[in-house]
DNA sequence: TAATAAATTTAGGTTAGCCTAAATATTGAT
DNA sequence: ATCAATATTTAGGCTAACCTAAATTTATTA
């Protein structure tokens, strides 16, 4: 399937994926700003997707762009690729989180079916990236979250983290330091709308976190039921 | 070092290289076979890959083409990258030795001088690849054998495998069926001029095997000291 | 030395994936 | 309805890495 796709149009399958996600519908823009392209070489590429046999994409000028079923399963295929990669990265060969996205984004282009199950195999069919996020099963079938940005919680609640953005090394190395990783909880001890900072405790911790909105968009959490 | 030279030009360079240990020179045509395309882009690509700063060839025309001592570094550079990544995929993961080649050769385009360094580490810095191949080291120094190859061996002589060509995945699942791989050690009983077969018994074994010159050209061997 | 084989040059063409700049079209918001 | 933002089209150009066919040159060898 992925086969006779070139590596850029996987990487705008990924693009819309991941937009699609968040949005609903992925613009020329956003994926030009996603992928560092001009807008132009978007739509030509869009337009080339969308003639595909089979079309990869719906496309409707001036009206966004979906993925296909085609579309859909060969951008699944791709970021089953790239989690179970970033994965192995990190358990096999000793990466640190912030470190393997890159080197995944290019091997994910390469690797064949039979790598992806074997890797997945050594790793034992694993559920979760090391950001929290989903890889999707070898039938491409992939959990979905409730999940939301930690910026939306307020004063009083608590939450447990789900999934963290894994393009910025530089923000994966400082939330490493301050033990904020999927599956941690906290309690938010107040929100400050004048600079949108968070000040929060993770469970069974003493020490106070404070966290602008350059942080806490880029990181989905779901809450946790209070009890009273 | 490496990530200034094209994928193509670094399938040159390891052709040239391979070429080279073995015939001392490389010419247009036995590059134009290795790499499955035509003399004519050969000779555009030497003189590309003899323009470049530094050259990664010598090259004159009509009188074949070397490496420089850029051009050869990097040649090692891609023959540790690819022996790794085959020593890899079948210790870590689990390929057979007629499954690693392939996979190797895609992946050794794409991984970073950091991603080499691990894969040596996780496999404590091996000195082999599976077909038997020296792995040069971190840096870029290589075992170098007295082996030649078994069909110049004759009856009555002992030798050791040192190595097998890993190309032809065929190859090597009927020579795995017979048991020759790297570190066996056997015995010639007969050889036949008229058809070249090699009469053999590997060392402890009762089996007689007869293998042809398709075959005794593709492994290489050193002759081990008879006793009397 | 002449013939053959190998290599090179020349002049075209291909594909993929970008780029630019300028003109135009469409959509959505006020 | 008009304007601004967004998107598209057009026309041109780029690089990398190939391809072809035909003509030519060089090297080797008989």
């Amino acid at each position: 399937m992925i086969k006779n796709i070139s590596p850029a149009a996987q990487d705008y399958l990924k693009a819309i994926y991941v937009i699609n996600e968040r949005y609903g519908r992925a613009t020329t823009s956003q994926i030009a700003e996603q992928l560092e392209v001009r807008p132009a070489s978007v739509t030509g590429m869009l337009q080339k997707m969308a003639q595909e046999d089979p079309p990869l994409v719906t496309y409707k000028k001036h009206q966004g762009v979906f993925l296909t079923a085609a579309g859909h399963r060969a951008a699944l295929e791709m970021m089953r690729h790239h989690r179970l990669l970033e994965l192995f990265l990190h358990e096999i060969l000793g990466y640190s989180w912030d470190e393997v996205h890159d080197e995944a984004e290019r091997l994910e282009h390469v690797i064949s079916e039979d790598m992806e199950r074997r890797i997945a195999r050594v790793l034992g069919n694993p559920q979760r990236d090391p950001h929290g996020h989903p890889i999707p099963t070898y039938e491409l079938e992939i959990e979905t979250f409730a999940d939301f940005p930690m910026s939306d919680l307020r004063k009083g609640q608590t939450a447990v983290i789900q999934r963290v953005h894994d393009h910025d090394p530089e923000l994966l190395r400082y939330l490493d330091q301050l033990g904020l990783k999927p599956q941690i909880q906290f309690r938010v001890h107040n929100y400050i709308p004048f600079d949108q900072n968070m000040h929060l405790q993770i469970v069974d911790q003493e020490e106070f976190i404070v966290v602008g909105p350059r942080i806490t968009d880029e990181i989905f959490v779901e809450l946790i039921q209070e009890q009273p």
